[in-house]
DNA sequence: AGAGATTTCATTGTCGACAATCTGAAACAC
DNA sequence: GTGTTTCAGATTGTCGACAATGAAATCTCT
């Protein structure tokens, strides 16, 4: 049996749900300026709980906040999208190098499920941002499995950014969610038996997806993607 | 010309260095409760800055919070032990892959200074606290060397964490900072054209570092540390 | 005496008001 | 006209007080 966990009760934790919630889904444009005023009054709760949770949404890179200047919803530039993915992509190698022994027919029956969900949403074609979400829920799979509870935490840190970029992205340029033959070859080296062979499906399908975005980037100017660089296993 | 960042005016940020430094520093016995009001009047200041600054000290994992229930310094289990090392071990490689091609003269100078410091702190013996932080920021210096801003952010992450185990392990075995020649290999590969040869030191050096460390933990009913699972490039 | 209900108290979570700081524009000197 | 200074307005940072919650101590009933 598997109960979620219940919601928390502080104001705090139900505000950066919200906040999060509010920014990833694109209700916010990226570099927008948020004044806390507007926000607590919108939301109807006092500053202090507020200006707590916007800590912790700044920790984890969703919002920028100069002292005395102001709090902004984050930008990405071709570089942090580029850091994103390298950074994914090694976290994921580690995931599965850690999940891989640990794979059971209940561990596969679960990513079955996921990949389902993500399918049947990408199908239906409505909610691009459930989609999103789910696909990124597929990927989750390998961190949750390895059991690796820091390496999940930095995974649930930069799992927003993602959520959030790809709604950028997705608004931007009105495509509809992630194809769904890339993530049949993605379960299917995941099902495998060969580690050394996901994780170069890994590297490429990571590889593929910086430059599907990257290359739909207006801002040219910023010499930031060098598309070499392996992040997992390649040094020869 | 190298200019250190000013410092922060606003008081939270005060508050995150110096309660950090305080926990860092072993001052705290790892596990005691924090009560906020003892804390705000020690320090000289509200509680609203203060709660502001735990924010930040518990997403960097130092503090745990219980809504409700208390504030308290983190403990170290071997399993927290053990997954620190290996997430270390993975950025670390990732950071070495990234700063590989980069190392021009001014860096290597630059890692020779940081090994030199640390070796006169190690050979004076007094200070060990002071060893225990140049000796991490000698590993620093690929993360920095390596321009990935969101790495050296995840390594910055886990750095205070294990700059306070290594001070509560010192402490409580009253031994001697870091060995000295272990560096010096570290250094020797970090000059070296041979990454590969870089990577595999970096992990012996890890798994030797965890099982140095692990060896004397007092709580042996725990079964998470399995020595196994190579964290960089072992998958053949 | 012991188990359960109740009260008490310390501590955390939240609020509204005040002080410090930044931004931009108007006033001023050259 | 250009550059500097001053001053208002708005916004963030900080404070002290109050409400909500949890845990220990006290009380009650068998």
């Amino acid at each position: 049996m598997k109960l979620s966990p219940l919601g928390e009760a502080t104001r705090r934790d139900q505000i950066v749900r919200s906040l999060r919630d509010l920014i990833v889904s694109g209700a916010v444009p990226a570099g927008e300026r948020l004044t806390e005023t507007d926000l607590s009054s919108q939301m109807g709760v006092s500053r202090a709980p507020l200006r707590e949770a916007i800590r912790e949404l700044v920790s984890s890179g969703l919002l920028v906040s100069q002292p005395y200047r102001g709090l902004f919803v984050r930008e990405f530039s071709p570089r942090d999208l580029e850091e994103l993915y390298s950074l994914r992509t090694t976290l994921e190698a580690m995931a599965f190098r850690h999940c891989w022994d640990l794979r059971d027919d209940a561990a596969l029956a679960d990513l079955d499920r996921r990949h389902c969900d993500l399918v049947r949403t990408v199908e239906r074609g409505d909610d691009p941002a459930r989609a999103i979400e789910l696909e990124l829920a597929l990927h989750s799979w390998a961190y949750e499995l390895s059991g690796h509870r820091l390496l999940n935490e930095a995974w649930q840190r930069i799992h927003p950014n993602l959520q959030f970029y790809f709604t950028l992205h997705q608004r931007a340029h009105s495509r509809p969610g992630p194809r769904r033959d890339a993530h049949e070859v993605y379960v299917a080296r995941a099902r495998g038996q060969d580690l050394r062979a996901m994780l170069d499906h890994l590297e490429d399908h990571m590889r593929q997806g910086l430059l599907h975005t990257a290359q739909l980037l207006t801002h040219d100017a910023d010499p930031g993607i060098r598309p070499g660089t392996g992040t997992t296993t390649d040094i020869r």
